[in-house]
DNA sequence: TTGTAGGCGTTATCAC
DNA sequence: GTGATAACGCCTACAA
């Protein structure tokens, strides 16, 4: 039951691995003959190549490492999938590890990629990743690619490719629109401050509503945590009891949005006449909770395809990439909550 | 930036790589002088075992292969989670796959996994692979254990293990909590016959409905095929023209009964005075509908964990695993749909 | 206590 | 056209 090898073939042609592995490999320098008895017997024995020894030969494990710091997401989960469409498209494997959002696991699984010859690393850090960007520094090889998705971390001296999603945008054309709409009390359901990714939809909400000349109120500004539903609900809650209550609320994730159509349902709110609620990301559950939740789209499965793309371009084309920031379009999904 | 091997530490301490590779092993031979010096000299250029090489030494790789039939279903993401967890704590790692519902993709993957000396598979199949069973029985090695996640498969000759949900026992509850609760026309959305899960949810739902001398109505056991929400909209408005109309409708998926709900919604019947409605899985999606929906919770998670420790048993413990069928608790939810 | 050498499976550089 | 051999990095039985 043991694997057939170069030496099984060689024995039983009476002739020499070299041979063997020549003919395999359709060199010229060997005659039809000897090819057509070796394939013969490869095909026989069911002979394929050791890839373990091909690694270790030419220093290339033809697999990538991959850090999720949840797969209990939906997004997550769409860049998971389209990283392994393109990954498998181009003879790559991956190795997929959960951090569970613990920045330190994250440096250690980093570690241990590079401790299995990957040839190139992916991660989708977490939040608190940032804090440890200086150890993330140190840990960082130049010689195997490395793309961090969805969030930006900036180094001192090293220089990192990003993947991400135009949130500036997306959150632009998704305020504005709204604004059009004639609705005019914007919240903003956020995340904690030191998230790149919510800081700059933060920014963008600010600098939207500025440039329409809407008032900006900060106690309508406030920040979640864990993302929840039940978050959602007890922060809508918080919102609709301020004086001047919001007629928007828009939110860090859908899952936080749909937390607060629940909770403005019970309160008696009517969505989106008095209330409009905006969600982020385009998960499943947006189509599933009443009203229908509208949402920022995030093209997950393009940006775990397009991150594959990247790291390939430098590993087949030897393009360097270290100063690439590729940002997606994402897209205003509108439907009943708006 | 080369990583530094066994070789570079010998050459600096003018010795050989034995002694070196001895010494990082604390073999009792080597003096604990010489050892100290190597440790030395280890830490100093950051030395790190090189795994490939060991790989190919070993004929062993600590890493499992996975395929999903997809990866876009919340059940399948808490299964990888669970194996990811329970792998990583073992010292395993898991190349995953997704087949895409594909039997074909899924016998290529499987072979591909043997080239790369995994130590063992894991799959979640697509429906159709027992339609190509016989393809999957010869493929399938004695010396690298299998285990079929979720599924079953019955073959000819092989043993292999299995390990589910006990959807029998979850049906059953599920159905006669209903009927204890009074209802009686019972109508179920089942998936197609061709697939073993929908097929042992069917009996249940027979063998349950008989022994509680409740009518069965053959009209009112449809089948869908995508498990999307619209096909659950569509199976709704059929099952609620007839004369003869449900007030249960149990569903194959989550999803499927969302779709239920939402049909149902917009016909005016109210859920669950009118009619019950019942999935299966307990996805994230179940409290995020309206009404919120009763469910038959399917532990992914623990799956996933349990899988690994299966197929470690195995191999750790030399344990002979084919006969194993692992059947794990389900739990009716009920929320609000019920 | 340490060194030598063979082997895991493959490719590549020499010879012949 | 084919064979022998070194090398990838590591471990280990056997020598010394």
């Amino acid at each position: 039951m043991k694997r057939t090898t170069l030496k099984d073939i060689a024995k039983a042609l009476n002739t020499t691995i070299a041979t063997v592995s020549r003919a395999l490999h359709d060199n010229p320098e060997i005659s039809d003959e000897m090819k057509n008895r070796v394939r013969e017997v490869a095909k026989l024995y069911d002979y394929k190549p050791n890839s373990t020894a091909l690694s270790l030969k030419f220093q290339k494990s033809y697999t990538f490492g991959v850090i999720f710091f949840t797969l209990n997401q939906y997004f997550t989960t769409q860049i998971l999938s389209g990283l392994l469409q393109e990954a498998t498209k181009n003879g790559y494997k991956l190795i997929v590890a959960e951090s569970n959002y613990d920045p330190k696991k994250e440096l250690e699984l980093i570690q241990e990629f590079y401790e299995l010859n990957v040839d190139g690393i992916l991660i989708l850090p977490s939040r608190k990743l940032n804090t440890k960007r200086f150890e993330l520094e140190n840990i960082i090889r130049d010689d195997v690619p490395f793309v961090i998705i969805d969030r930006t971390i900036y180094f001192e001296k090293k220089k990192i490719p990003f993947i991400t999603s135009d949130d500036y945008v997306g959150t632009r054309e998704g305020i504005s629109h709204l604004i059009k709409k004639g609705y005019k009390r914007f919240a903003q359901i956020k995340g904690l401050d030191s998230s790149s990714i919510s800081n700059i939809r933060y920014q963008a909400f600010l600098e939207t509503l500025t440039r329409h000349k809407l008032e900006i109120d900060h106690r309508k500004i406030i920040s979640c945590q864990e993302f929840t539903k039940e978050e959602g609900e007890e922060l809508a809650n918080q919102l609709m009891s301020l004086e001047d209550k919001p007629d928007v609320i828009f939110c860090i994730s859908d899952m936080v949005a749909v937390g607060v159509l629940h909770a403005l349902r019970k309160k008696g709110y009517r969505v989106p006449e008095d209330v409009a609620v905006l969600g982020f990301s385009n998960s499943n559950i947006c189509e599933v909770c009443t009203p229908q939740l509208s949402t920022i789209h995030q093209p997950g499965v393009e940006m775990g395809k397009k991150s594959i793309k990247l790291i390939l371009s430098n590993i087949k084309q030897k393009k360097d990439i270290s100063d690439v920031k590729i940002v997606m379009k994402t897209k205003l999904i509108e439907r009943e909550s708006t």
